[in-house]
Order: C-alpha cells, then structure tokens, then sequence
RNA sequence: GGCGGGGUGGGUGAGUGGUUAAUACCAGCAGACUGUAAAUCUGCCGCCGAGAGGCUUCGUAGGUUCGAAUCCUACCCCCGCCA
C-alpha cells in the first residue's frame, strides 16, 4: 500500500511525459527520504537556443525544484567543442570565451523563462576540465571499451553503415558521465536519445564509489513537420523566444495528430481534460482546431502571458483563416511629392502622381480628396528590400504565379501601380504596406 | 604503409565528353480546395534580365578539348579491405 501511495503523490511527477525512470525504486525512495536532491542538466553553449523540444525537460525540472530539490545547470564549455554526435557537421569552430559567456547569457535567459532561477546553481565544465591532464583523460578513457561505445545506437548504426565517427565523439559520453561524478548528481534527465549517456554517467558513478545517478528519460518532442524530433537544425522548430503570433501560427501548423502529446509534455491541462479532448477528437464532437486553438493558448500563455495569447489568436483568426491584413505589418515609404526623388526612389519606375489607376483604391479611401498614386513601382524590388523573397527570380515566380496581390487584386506583372496605403501581400502571410513619407 | 571505392543542387541519389541548370524521389514554395493541420490536384523550385538571352554551379586548384559534372594532374576529405 506504501508503494501506491508514493507513486499516486508523485503520479503527475513521474508519470505524465516520462518515458523511463531506471531505477524507478530507487529514485521513489530518495524522492522519500526527503533529502534534497541534486539534479542535473547540461547545456551546450554553441546552441543557445531553447525550443519546445527542450521545454519538455526543463518542466520536469521545475517540477522537481517546485518539490524543494536543487538544479545544477552545467555550462558544457567544453563538450560544446566536441559537438553533439549527430553525424551532421562534425567540424565546428572552437568557440572564443567571449562567444560562450554571450551564450550562456542568451540560454539563461530563455531556461530561466520554465526554470526557477533560485534553486539553480551554475557551474562550468571548465572548472574542472580546465585542470585536465593527458593522464587523466587515459585514465577516465581506459574505463570503457570501443564495444561498449558500439552499443549506443546512433554509433552502432553509423558503424554499420561506414559512415565516420570520430574518436572525439567517444569522449563526449565520457566527459558528460564525469560531469555528473564532478557534482555528485543525484538524478540526470535528458531525452530518450539521451538513455546512453546518462547510464554512462551511472557506470563512471559507481567505478568512483558514487551511488549512481537516477536516470529520467523524457519522450523526443516531434516537431512542426510531424515527422522528426524537433531540432534547430531541421528547421522545424518552435524556439521559446519566439514573438506570439509567430508561435501561436507554429502550433496551429502542427498536425492534428500531434496535438495531445504537445497537451501532455507543454502544458498542465490536467489529464482528464486531456481524455475529454481525445474523445471529442475520435467521435467528432468537436472541431479539431478548437482544440488546437486551446493548444495554442496555452504555450503562447506559457512564454508570453495570457493577453499575448488573446491577441495571438485574434490574429491567427484574422490573417490565417480569414486571410485579411493583419493590424501591424512592414511598411516602405515612398514620397508621393516627388517619387522619383524621395526614398526608395530607385524602386519607382513611372512616377505619374496624379489622379489614380483603375483600381487602386482601397476601402475607405476615396471619402474626401483621391489618394496619391505612383503608376509603377517596382515589385519584386520592393519584396526583396522587405527580405519577403529571397531573389527578384523568386519574386518573379510568385508574381506569374498569382501569389503576389496588391489590395486583394492578384498582380501579373513586375511593375504595378501603388497608392499611400495600399498592401502587397505575398502567399498567406507575408505583407508590406505603402506608406507616404512627405 | 599497400590496394580499392567515393565526394553532384537543402537531403537521398542518376548522370562517364556535346541534345545537361544537370534524371528521379523527398523536403520546400505558390495556386485551387478547406475546419487549423493533413489529403488531393496543378505549377514552381541557381542567379541576373521585361524578354531574347547571359552568368555561375557537380570536393579544391590547374590542364586537355571547339566543348567537361563527365578525360588528365596535383591536392583535400570520406569509406572499405589488407598490414
């Protein structure tokens, strides 16, 4: 009966969005002996950038801080140099000292957005590789054998099929294992592509008479494609610095199918809403992108605050599914007194300024006194100084295709007309707005 | 150290002297459709140019040739086998 209980009162803790817990007994009676515990959470400086994927373990740690346990945040200053063994870019520039502080700041700044900044303590891994010998790294090397290493799956795949690993890549295990023998860590959490290293860190543990690190091994959050874990590199990523409606538009692409396990590993709707919502989903009771919407809210909430969330939405509704112009958008000035002169001026080709074109006006404009047109500006100059498209080609394509619209009115050619006020619009989302600057 | 294989556009991967800005697939972008997403259909998918056309690209640097991703030389990198 002792046993139930603990797992009911820690049930939010150790049961939603957790994979695996080796060893779950042992990590129970620690969490009992009312001991505070000393977690442990590393950071590589060369990727300052936190995104969802990451959020799904930095909550898990606030959840364990919020039950009075202390954070260790380890700055990899020195795995960082190694690289992460993806087996994508294995060469990456030694960072400068200065490049990692400026990191280090940047991460903290986001981490601190989930993480609570009081039971956090810093360290740097150059405070104790920094005194590292050559004997030491054989010592702590002669550890472990090549068969060993072989058994991580990324290695034992990329082995197999001939592409390289470097010997460097061996060490970065080993360096993040001696992290947690460094600060006596109590329990280490990571991704489940993280399983390896942490036991790694087990094993170094145990060889140094530490009792071993528990191991919290959470799900790899998909990403916005559906498809792979979300990484930076992927592109495919919702960064947690990002504006809100940025966000909330990121959340809304993701597939339905996808929805849930956000639900579950983002935010704290409680479970049984959670159950409600999947059986609305399967009996059609509701529209899934309601749901979606909640989904939305509730991470923009998290990162921004509730009114940015309202207003995240307000937007989505209005751009994306109404497909009006949204409230603030780029803008480029022209000077209607004397186009040809003013700024921008080598993007008018014709400037013509009186009277208007068939067409040009927009609503609400034509009340008292015509608005002052140039005939012809030029388009894809105009979309590539707004960074819109990446090349005049690119402009070029959308405008033959009819996904570029000046006031609603699809375009066709290069050159077209413009008035104060009028709105280009590329594909759904993109926008610039005509502004005079007499 | 020896022998062999290989480096092609964001990814996978065809292409062994001209018809190749370079097959195909994936990803991406746009249009149609739509309940967000997806699915489906259509188009696009190096850069410059209104266009004709021009320019740059197949690891790097040279060379052969009227003409090279394709041949030659050197170099760099990756993989395998043997030692």
């Amino acid at each position: 009966m002792g046993e139930t209980t603990v797992v009911d009162d820690y049930g939010r803790l150790l049961r939603r969005g957790v994979v695996e817990i080796i060893v779950e007994e042992e990590l129970i009676k620690l969490l009992e002996s009312g001991r505070k515990l000393r977690l442990k959470q590393g950071f590589d400086p060369s990727r300052p950038d936190i995104h969802l994927g990451h959020v799904v373990g930095l909550r898990k740690l606030r959840q364990f801080q919020e039950l009075g346990h202390q954070l260790i945040l380890i700055v990899g200053d020195w795995t960082a140099q190694i690289g992460d063994p993806s087996g994508e870019s294995a060469t990456r520039p030694m960072l400068s000292a200065e490049a990692v502080r400026a990191n280090a700041e940047t991460y903290m700044k986001q981490f601190f957005k989930v993480v609570d900044r009081e039971k956090t303590k810093v360290v740097w891994q150059s405070e104790w590789f920094g005194k590292f010998t050559l004997a030491d790294v054989i010592t702590l090397t002669s550890k472990f054998t090549v068969a060993q290493m072989l058994q991580r799956d990324d290695f034992a795949k990329r082995y197999a099929s001939g592409r390289p690993i470097a010997i460097t890549e061996f060490l970065y295990p080993l360096l993040q294992a001696y992290d947690s023998v460094v600060i006596e860590a109590d329990v280490e959490f990571g991704g489940t592509d993280q399983k390896f290293n942490c036991l790694v860190g087990r094993e170094l543990q145990q060889m140094v008479g530490q009792p071993p690190q528990q191991v919290f091994l959470m799900p790899l959050l998909v990403g916005t494609d559906g498809k792979q874990k979300m990484s930076k590199s992927l592109e495919n990523y919702i960064a947690v610095d990002e504006p809100p409606s940025e966000m909330y538009g990121k959340v809304m692409s993701i597939p339905d199918d996808l929805m849930m396990d956000y639900f579950e590993l983002l935010t704290d709707v409680d479970d049984d809403m959670l159950t409600d919502y999947r059986r609305m989903i399967s009996d059609g009771s509701k529209n899934p992108m309601e749901i979606k919407k909640r989904l939305a809210r509730e991470i923009v909430a998290e990162f921004h605050d509730e009114k940015a969330a309202v207003e995240a939405e307000a937007h989505f509704e209005r751009v994306v599914q109404k497909r009006e112009t949204p409230e603030e958008i780029a803008e480029i000035a022209f000077s209607f007194a004397s186009p040809t002169s003013g700024p921008n001026a080598k993007l008018v080709v014709f400037p013509f300024s009186v009277g208007w074109g068939p067409g040009y006006l927009g609503p609400g404009d034509s009340i008292s006194g015509l608005p002052r047109v140039i005939s012809r500006v030029d388009i894809p100059g105009i979309l590539l100084a707004k960074s819109l498209v990446k090349s005049r080609t690119e402009a070029k394509r959308l405008i033959a295709q009819g996904a570029v619209t000046i006031d609603s009115r699809a375009i066709h050619e290069s050159e077209e007309g413009v008035h104060e006020g009028s709105v280009i619009k590329v594909g759904k989302r993109r926008f610039v707005k005509i502004v005079h600057a007499d």
